[in-house]
RNA sequence: GGGCGGAUACCCAAGUGGUCAACGGGAGCAGACUGUAAAUCUGUUGGCUAAGCCUGCGGAGGUUCAAAUCCUUCUCCGCCCA
């Protein structure tokens, strides 16, 4: 698609976004390599099992491979099936939990069900790194071992941190680095991408390959995005994150709801639109020219817009005014049948109806929404926490600002 | 192998016999204000048709009128020495 470029072009398009590559000109090497020899340069991705559903986060790096896909190249997504029974302690204060065999062998295939959505099929391979971690044999691992140093591993922010905190180290987890490393020896990887978080890990590659007499892989680090909540990085498990199977108008209402700070990082990692353009932006928000809020919506239509369409992006718009601007109830309400044998002579206890609606995990907290005047029942909101509700027909329950149902019995 | 210290709610962290459903901070939730957010202010954060009752401070026992607090034991974790 891209192969009409110049290699310092398809440099500069690589470098969008990137926080670090090592190096760029080992990258320009290899680029040109390729093109003279006509080989594809096979850029690997280790993927982590636990966590399979993808999110804005991880699609800052599918997005980057694509991009090598586009300029012609292979990408090898490697699903660390073994790696993940080690569990990576990148980032972490404490060990963590090692998955059972099923559990990664589920998530793994989740992944490969929804990687397509942003890359190129005909050009990836799924590997899975049990197929030949699953094979060493203790002396194999001792020999692998051997070509790195307590020292050097422990060099990493993490273990030292860790160390120096009191926190325990488990002995398996200074053989992950090796275990991802090794991966880079095995597939003969051109390019590593991740996280920053990763850069120890792609780094122990490059010195695995030189020991193994291979070139070293390029090593190329995204930022990690921050989440929702503008201060973690986005994670399913801190649930700060924006899925990409997630419906256009949850997808835009989350995005709408980030930091204003955090919109220009989103525009560049997350986005196809022009650096020149960003700046652009950036200048007129700065200027007092635009509104933050337009220049939020743009954001939140073009993301939308790359994982829907366009028009889902406008009706998504249209809805989160008519509900966040102009308080209006939402298009279609989730609807909650109420069982006649919940009622009582008709009536329901407003804190069980919440309950009901999945508006409050007990009777406690729903008492507390409504002293706090967050509930409302068509409309009307609801003062007494022990109000009989009658039910007749349909109602319309709202809980905060925007927690809806349609409940009918 | 020996000595010492620790485990409290979503997280961090007070509390060392009753006044403790448990200080404080973070985070979450609700309200106000907004631009939808952020920031700020206020309230709230075990359960139960509740001015009351039940469960609860790593697990299991025990002492006591009364235990998160004292004793025994178990599990896990850290530190120091070997």
């Amino acid at each position: 698609m891209h192969a009409e470029l110049s290699i310092d072009e398809q440099v500069a398009l690589i470098r969008r976004g990137t926080a670090e590559i090592i190096s760029e000109a080992e990258l320009a090497q290899k680029l040109d390599k390729a093109r003279t020899q006509k080989r594809p340069l096979r850029i690997k991705l280790g993927l982590d099992p636990t966590a399979p559903d993808i999110h804005l986060g991880i699609a800052v790096v599918l997005r980057k491979l694509r991009q090598f896909q586009d300029l012609g190249h292979e990408v090898i997504l490697i699903i660390g099936d073994f790696t993940a029974t080690i569990g990576d302690p990148s980032g972490k204060s404490k060990t963590r939990p090692q998955l059972t065999t099923e559990e990664v062998k589920h998530n793994a295939k989740t992944y490969a069900d929804q990687y397509c959505m942003i890359l190129d099929e005909t050009k990836t391979r799924v590997v899975f790194n049990s197929a030949w971690l699953d094979n060493m044999s203790f002396a194999d691992v001792i020999r692998l071992s051997a070509q790195t140093t307590v020292a050097r591993i422990l060099e990493r922010d993490d273990f030292t941190n860790r160390l120096h905190a009191g926190a325990s180290i488990g002995m398996h987890e200074l053989l992950y680095p090796i275990c991802q490393g090794y991966d880079s020896v095995v597939l003969e990887a051109d390019v590593e991408m991740g996280g920053t978080d990763q850069k120890f890990n792609i780094l122990m590659g490059r010195d695995l390959q030189r020991a193994y007499s291979q070139e070293p892989q390029v090593t190329l680090l995204m930022p990690l995005l921050v989440g929702l909540d503008g201060a973690e990085k986005m994670s399913k498990s801190l649930e700060n994150y924006v899925g990409i199977y997630e419906p256009p108008s949850d997808m835009y209402a989350k995005l709408m709801s980030i930091p204003d700070e955090l919109m220009s990082t989103y525009f560049e990692l997350a986005t196809d639109v022009p650096l020149e353009d960003i700046r652009t932006l950036e200048a007129q928000l700065a200027s007092g020219h635009l509104h933050p809020k337009t220049v939020k919506q743009r954001l939140a239509r073009e993301i939308v817009t790359i994982y829907h369409n366009s028009n889902a992006a406008h009706a998504a718009e249209v809805e989160f005014d008519r509900v966040h601007r102009d308080r209006q109830l939402p298009d279609d309400l989730p609807e909650v049948v109420i069982p006649t044998s919940a009622l009582t002579e008709g009536r329901i206890w407003i804190a069980h109806l919440m309950q009901q609606a999945g508006f409050a995990k007990s009777s406690s907290e729903a008492r507390r929404l409504v002293q706090q005047g967050g509930v409302r029942l068509d409309g009307d909101r609801i003062t007494d926490p022990g109000l009989e509700v009658p039910l007749q027909g349909e109602a319309i329950l709202q809980v905060g600002k925007r927690r809806f149902a349609k409940v009918v019995i």
